[in-house]
DNA sequence: CAGAGAATAT
DNA sequence: TATATTCTCT
């Protein structure tokens, strides 16, 4: 076997744990006791680690009290005044995570909200055995996104003058030198970076993090305490925000009424506080900072999200409904487009790449069903 | 003294 | 706004 063994505590997440249904964590909530019966069977057949629950309220209570979730499967249709959908909503932006839902009819609509696929009832075991895919992508971006991690010129050009910038000449000070990249180095968090610093954060549990111990974690090379405090202060502030804009009850008619300051503004933040992820609802903007050849490309998307861009939405959802169509294999067939399937960009070379190299021990699992899976 | 977190500055 | 720096308190 593989990865089964421990887990390093320094690393929340790595490829080799996560790559691989043994051992994923997955919170399936459901009310039916029958298919969250038959659910957790097959996922337990399929080696993957299942905790159960019944209602969207245990779901956030048990993120709350255990943050080492990799995925959370949920029904849509609770009661009538459980808003299923914003529940689901929530549990994406929240956790981050890769969160499947289990009704067809609403699939649309759970995708849009940023579910990463959707499975039928009955579930068929072969979509269940590739599940851990949607894991392993996330996880897989992050990797990926790893080398590029220059944030800061590195040290060694620098010599001993960036600590104290004026070194000799004091008299004017126009040490104009190439600047924007020797002198200001006001660092970036990047997608990775902050994915880094989320992943790092979860493992500690919000409460716990601190500056210092972020910093070690993350072991990024030239970060500093200093930085990761103020974004940890931002970050903090940020979840404050969105814990008061979004909880409250999930109730039925609450979600998109247009006043989206509701006057309330005490709620249960608790859920949040262990699992800080949010996301904040902004358009993409990619800066080109000007740094002549050194320039370096910001890109600010889905600014608190751990595993951004696999829901990305694309606009092309409102293409048909309901019908979502199964063939009798099991597995999806993307009928319709592939990337309208499950709300998720195609895959790329390089993400095909790494997950070939990863490939096996793992005979559950083919890639061709990536297409259809992720 | 170190370090967290808030406040303030850029 | 995002990040840095300073300040205050533990």
């Amino acid at each position: 076997m593989i990865s089964s063994s421990e887990k390093s505590p320094m690393k929340p997440l790595s490829i080799e744990d996560s790559f691989n249904p043994h051992g994923l964590k997955v919170l399936v909530v459901d009310n039916d006791p029958h298919s969250l019966l038959h659910l957790t069977e097959m996922l337990i057949s399929c080696q993957y680690q299942v905790t159960t629950c019944s209602l969207p309220t245990e779901a956030l209570q048990l993120i709350k009290d255990d943050n080492k979730f990799d995925m959370v499967i949920t029904e849509v249709h609770f009661s009538p005044d459980i808003n299923d959908i914003e529940f689901l909503e929530i549990i994406v932006r929240e956790t981050g995570l890769p969160v499947v839902n289990d009704s067809v009819d609403t699939i649309t609509e759970c995708i849009m909200k940023g579910a990463c696929t959707c499975i039928t009832k009955p579930a068929k075991k072969k979509v269940i055995q590739l599940l851990w895919q949607h894991v392993a992508r996330r996880v897989l971006r992050h990797q990926l996104m790893k080398p590029t991690d220059k944030l800061e010129n590195e040290p060694s050009s620098c010599t001993s003058m960036e600590d104290k910038e004026f070194s000799g000449s004091s008299g004017s000070d126009d040490v104009q030198m190439d600047d924007d990249q020797t002198k200001k180095h006001r660092m970036v968090w990047t997608d990775e970076l902050h994915s880094q610093f989320v992943d790092v954060v979860k493992y500690l549990g919000i409460e716990n993090a601190v500056p210092k111990k972020v910093l070690e974690l993350m072991n990024v090379p030239g970060l500093r305490r200093g930085n990761v405090a103020s974004h940890l202060q931002k970050y903090r502030k940020d979840l404050q925000i969105l814990s008061t804009n979004i909880p409250q009850g999930f109730t039925k008619q609450s979600s998109v009424s247009t006043d989206a300051y509701s006057p309330v503004s005490k709620y249960n933040d608790s859920f949040i506080s262990t699992q800080p992820i949010t996301e904040v609802q902004q358009e993409d903007s990619s800066i080109q900072v000007p740094g002549g050849a050194n320039s370096q490309v910001i890109e600010n998307k889905d600014l608190f999200t751990t595993n951004s861009p696999i829901t990305e939405l694309q606009p092309h959802f409102a293409v048909q409904d309901s019908s979502t169509q199964l063939v009798p294999s099991g597995a999806y067939h993307p009928v319709i487009e592939k990337d309208w399937l499950v709300g998720s960009p195609p895959i790329t070379d390089v993400e095909l790449q790494m997950l070939q190299k990863f490939e096996f021990d793992n005979p559950l699992s083919s890639f061709h069903d990536l297409d259809y899976c992720l």
